[in-house]
RNA sequence: GUGGUUGUAGCUCAGCUGGUUAGAGCGCUUGAUUGUGGUUCAAGAGGUCGCCGGUUCGAAACCGGUCUUCCACCCCA
């Protein structure tokens, strides 16, 4: 028989791994309330027009797109369906898409429900989205995204709180060491225009995001190839020695850009943000200017941030975000200024486990099987049970009375911490035998020092 | 989308330049042990060698295609 499968870049999640994700979730879904957020959902696919131009080129390309219903090929035009141009036949024979992120699907939640909202809006959304990407370490087509926004402010204490957020976060699951990187698209736009590239934005910024993986030489040459003059790269040159606290990087960027009116504005919102976060201070986590920081250029007007994993780690980004203001424009309703970001669920779990930073108790496990020895002895239990479930004490009955050993092995393998045998014996005693299967030390007790027993362990 | 890589027992993997009956460890089942698991010992079950096609007297091995794994690029969480 051939065996089932999964598609490429999914997984099945086990019991543990449930547990250990659901750890996360609950962590990140506290942190976020905690802050003022409150949760909503969209659907799992929405219209293509909803989606399909609002990530680039190359985001059409990683949409899943849903194929219509019924007979859709009769219905395409003879002449359309000759000349066999997928990217023209695509929109008459899939009206629907897979979401690919969560920020577009809130944004078009914004427009659609305006008047029901109350500005400034503060939501989040723990939801899978679906990318039609080659899986790689870290990169999967389905994975859950856990996003916060706001919209309806343009105040830059938001960014102070998204900033702290993030810290909050990282704080609880103990993951020490993160590095959220900061930076401003209006300094990227200063830059281009000092340097005299403006038109070449783009291009400009994906080359200078790739400094710490190709190198000086290598952005310099991608540079070249985007036709980016010698003269522009010149300029460029301060960019790539920059060093020291943010605030010795902030003072080169002063002096670097003090032509650029747009440039100096965006080193004035990094100013802020940086002094903010460093009064009120951080745990976990630091804050770092990083000039070469550039993602999601498609709708960040103003900050940009992106949560790298420790060092020692390789896993590259584990969060991302940033200051649109005009997400909602696209759908039509302008001036409305919003800043999100999103925790990397499958990522983060990757490097806690990695780390080893799972805590013990995060597993849903019984706490105490009863040993199943016939019908009679079974009701006994089952009285019990119930009582210690009533209690909140996790406990069930081996649903057989099979062999003694063979219950035993299940307790073993399923890591279920104690046994209680109560055959004729214990009955009639109206007592219970409690094992500690650890230690394999074996007790005769009351209902009373049961529950007393069960509770402190 | 481009380039590379992987697939053999439930799991992790051996299996030489093509040669008869495809192996190991772990796990599983049964027994030693009819109220005691994790240790030990004994016996046993389990594979159309990812799938389809080709070359050959003969293919797990060679070739082509396809699916899958992992990695890099593009892009991205």
């Amino acid at each position: 028989m051939k065996k089932p499968s999964i598609p490429k870049g999914t997984r099945d999640f086990n019991p543990e791994e449930v547990s250990r994700r659901n750890y996360i979730f609950n962590t990140i879904k506290e942190t976020f309330s905690l802050y003022g957020f409150q949760p909503i959902e969209t659907p799992s696919f929405e219209n293509s027009e909803t989606l399909m131009g609002k990530y680039g080129e190359e985001g059409d390309r990683l949409i899943f797109k849903i194929l219509n219903s019924g007979d859709y090929i009769s219905k395409v035009d003879e002449k359309l369906y000759s000349e066999k141009d997928s990217n023209k036949i695509t929109p008459k024979i899939s009206e629907k898409a897979l979401r690919y992120d969560l920020t577009v699907p809130f944004a078009r939640y914004v427009v659609q429900h305006q008047n029901e909202i109350t500005f400034p809006f503060k939501r989040y959304q723990i939801q899978p989205v679906w990318r039609a990407d080659r899986p790689q370490k870290g990169r999967f087509r389905e994975f859950f995204q856990c996003d916060a926004d706001v919209v309806g402010s343009t105040s830059l204490w938001q960014e102070v709180e998204f900033v702290q957020l993030y810290d909050a976060v990282f704080s609880k699951l103990g993951l020490k060491g993160v590095s959220i990187k900061i930076n401003n698209r209006k300094i990227l736009s200063g830059i281009a225009e000092t340097i005299g590239a403006e038109d070449k934005l783009i291009d400009f910024t994906v080359a200078l995001d790739k400094l710490d993986k190709i190198g000086e030489e290598g952005v310099k040459k991608e540079m070249r190839e985007k036709g980016i003059s010698e003269v522009a790269l010149q300029k460029l040159q301060p960019l790539f020695s920059f060093k020291g606290s943010n605030e010795e990087k902030i003072g080169s960027l002063k002096e670097m850009l003090h032509t650029s009116e747009m440039g100096m504005k965006g080193i004035a919102e990094l100013q802020f943000i940086s002094d903010a976060i460093e009064k009120l201070g951080l745990g976990a986590s630091s804050l770092q200017i990083d000039v070469t920081l550039a993602r999601g250029l498609n709708y960040y007007t103003g900050a940009i941030l992106e949560v790298s994993a420790p060092e020692k780690v390789n896993m590259g980004s584990i969060g991302g975000g940033g200051r649109y203001d005009d997400l909602t424009g696209i759908f039509g309703l302008n001036d409305m200024s919003g800043m999100g970001i999103s925790f990397g669920l499958d990522r983060i779990y990757l490097v806690l486990e990695e780390l080893n930073l799972f805590p013990e108790t995060v597993s849903e496990n019984s706490k105490v099987l009863f040993i199943n020895f016939g019908d009679k002895e079974a009701l006994y239990a089952m009285k019990t049970i119930k009582k210690l479930r009533n209690l909140g004490i996790k406990a069930e009955l081996y649903p057989d009375s099979a062999k003694m050993g063979k219950q035993m092995g299940y307790a073993d393998k399923r890591n279920i911490p104690f046994t209680i045998l109560a055959g004729e014996k214990e009955i009639d005693a109206q007592k219970y035998t409690l094992k500690n299967m650890k230690t394999g030390e074996q007790r005769e007790l009351g209902f009373s020092e049961l529950e007393e027993a069960l509770k402190t362990l």
